[in-house]
RNA sequence: UCGGGGGUGGUGUAAUCGGCAGCACAGGGUCCUUUGGAGUCCCUGGUCCAGGUUCGAGUCCUGGCCCCCGAGCCA
């Protein structure tokens, strides 16, 4: 596993957050369970549980539910069980737990012990279910998924019971062990637990607890052609697990109901555990939904779980987005029961935060522009001089002190820094302007080179040998600093820019499908970018600032490709929005 | 339609027992600056609506409005 920071262990409180706001420690959970401590509920016991289903890769969303269920495990002295929800052997693939354990320990988090699995509670549900049956509490179903739908009734509308609702506890349990045998086709029968069929909850009008599935399972291979439920399992391996507060999202809440109802029928060890669910993280601009993630993934409009224009935590971190920024922002936004949609500008603030503490600095040209500088002065053999700049390697952190960078004759600025005929408000280069290039020293624009169809490709200017080191012994200023790179010792490279997976703040909000909004601009690729020489000591993986343009992540697999993780606040990109259009 | 859950600036999120509506992002401006970065200081802007209780209501009560979730053999 590669980490693009020193995995920091998570401390479940962090410092920059615990201002007003969000602060750990302060949202309806937390106070549930330091209630719950207080008054001995589960003898002052806490153990919390993060329950994937491994069919698809972790993102952002579960990294709210990562950090609020590990970290309340953490505060209150208890323990985070990671276990995976594996009752669905149609989707379910070891390559996803794998992948699962990886991004949590990226994330920072890993559960005490070897991860636990729903499967391994197979044989003790399966016990449960013929309890169940025994007590006249569940049955064995022949109708059909529509039947059983039909029946269910709808909303203000009762259901009916199943022809089958009455069979005595011997046939079920006897049709009960065929199922588990084998003795009929899959989707033939269901085990159904016998509640209510006109319940108000839809959730507890007899819902199904097994179903036949001769599906090959990547943990209990072909032991099982039965597979139980999620609400069927879920409660159980809570109880077995000894867990106190099972938190899940908001659309479980109606399945609370069952959740208890299972657990107060079923003669489970210990403390009954109970759930508490919070709203999950929605994110502008984005979609924080599993299957919507794999669908992208699947349809080939991204490359692959690990895009780094997915909301994947592998995603995420091909993009340079640090773990203790993502730890970070996922305290602030705290958890309640209000449905949110959370600005990404948020995220960003929280990534930009973090790697300005952080990242080194270097120049680079994204879009090179010719710079000669007419009166540079040639060596003993009429070669060009090579002068040794220093540079400070981050300005917010002295310890990572200074680099040398080339400076000769020609260099490339940005294309962007050069404008021949600017607005009021453009203080950067143009014809007679003068400029401080970072680092080295004044340049005066003197004259401009056009190709045939009269685009500028070259910008010619003179230098003032006295402003080595960029400021000026007479006490002149000037109004900008542009980024440069020596064209001699230029690095080539090629840089992804990226923006917004989804045009729509809310993808799908006007057709109802969130492909319809995606952006086809969100990657842009930029060949023949210029780095300086020391750009190439970066170890891959780690994310830079390339000056006054933003950060970037130096690919694992290709050395020669940057991802931008986001750019820098630029405000003259505000000033251009501003600009009336001419 | 029935049941459940929610509504605090543009977006999120706080507010002890009922006691000055705070913080962050976004937006506008200031100062500073060898990154138009960072930092600084300031500003704009809010309790869904209507009643009620109270010296005092975001908080309690009544009624309404709006949003989300729920009828998989998905989780």
């Amino acid at each position: 596993m590669t980490s693009t920071e020193p995995s920091s262990p998570p401390t479940g409180r962090h410092p920059a957050t615990a201002t007003s706001a969000g602060a750990a420690g302060s949202d309806f959970i937390r106070e549930l369970v330091r209630a719950d401590i207080e008054q001995g509920t589960f003898g002052g016991r806490v153990c919390t549980r993060f329950p994937p289903e491994p069919n698809g890769y972790l993102h952002i969303g579960h990294a709210k539910a990562i950090c609020l269920d590990f970290g309340i495990a953490q505060e209150f002295g208890g323990v985070c069980n990671l276990r995976f929800d594996d009752t669905n052997p149609l989707t379910e693939d070891e390559e996803f737990v794998d992948g699962i354990i990886a991004d949590l320990a990226w994330l920072g988090f890993t559960s005490e012990g070897p991860p636990l699995y729903a499967s391994d509670y197979f044989e003790q549900l399966h016990q449960w279910a013929e309890h169940l049956i025994g007590q006249g509490l569940a049955y064995v179903d022949d109708q059909d998924g529509d039947a059983i739908s039909a029946g269910r009734g709808g909303f203000g509308q009762a259901g009916v019971d199943s022809p089958f609702r009455s069979r005595t506890v011997e046939e079920n349990l006897e049709l009960f062990r065929g199922m588990r045998s084998g003795a009929f086709a899959d989707g033939a029968r269901v085990l159904r637990a016998k509640i209510d069929m006109q319940h108000e909850n839809m959730q507890m009008r007899d819902p199904v607890m097994y179903r036949i599935r001769r599906s090959h399972h990547f943990r209990t291979g072909d032991a099982w052609v039965i597979y139980p439920t999620y609400d069927w399992a879920h409660g159980q391996s809570d109880a077995i697990e000894g867990v106190t507060h099972s938190l899940c999202t908001l659309e479980f809440d109606s399945h609370r109901q069952l959740y208890d109802w299972y657990l107060s029928h079923v003669p489970v060890p210990g403390d009954v555990p109970r759930q508490t669910e919070f709203a999950r993280l929605e994110l502008t601009h984005t979609v924080t939904s599993k299957r919507k993630l794999a669908q992208l993934v699947a349809d080939g409009a991204v490359d692959g779980w690990d895009d780094p224009r997915l909301p994947t935590l592998r995603g995420l971190r091909k993009r340079g987005y640090p773990a203790s920024a993502i730890r970070e922002f996922c305290a602030f936004i705290g958890a309640a029961r209000t449905n949110s949609r959370h600005a990404i500008e948020l995220l960003e603030s929280f990534v930009r935060t973090e790697l300005n503490r952080t990242a080194i600095r270097r120049m680079a040209v994204l879009r090179p522009l010719r710079l000669v500088i007419t009166n540079w002065p040639d060596d003993a053999d009429g070669r060009p001089v090579v002068e040794l700049r220093e540079a400070v390697n981050n300005p917010e952190n002295d310890a990572d002190g200074v680099r040398q960078v080339p400076f000769s004759r020609v260099l490339y600025i940005e294309r962007d820094d050069f404008m021949e005929d600017p607005p009021s408000q453009f203080f950067r280069l143009s014809p007679g302007r003068e400029v401080r290039l970072r680092a080295a020293y004044f340049v005066t624009c003197t004259e401009v080179v056009k190709d045939a169809d009269g685009e500028v490709v070259e910008v010619r200017c003179t230098y003032d040998p006295a402003t080595a080191g960029g400021s000026a012994p007479d006490g002149r200023k000037v109004k900008a600093t542009m980024h440069w790179v020596s064209a001699d010792h230029a690095l080539d490279a090629t840089v992804a820019l990226y923006d917004r997976l989804f045009s729509a703040e809310v993808p799908g909000e006007a057709t109802g499908d969130p492909l319809d909004d995606l952006n086809p601009t969100a990657r842009e690729l930029l060949t023949g970018c210029k780095l300086e020489p020391a750009a190439g000591d970066t170890a891959p993986g780690t994310v830079v600032q390339f000056e006054r343009l933003g950060y970037f992540a130096r690919d694992i697999e290709t050395p020669t490709l940057w991802h931008r993780t986001v750019g820098l606040r630029d405000e003259w990109a505000n000033i251009q929005k501003r600009l009336p259009k001419r």
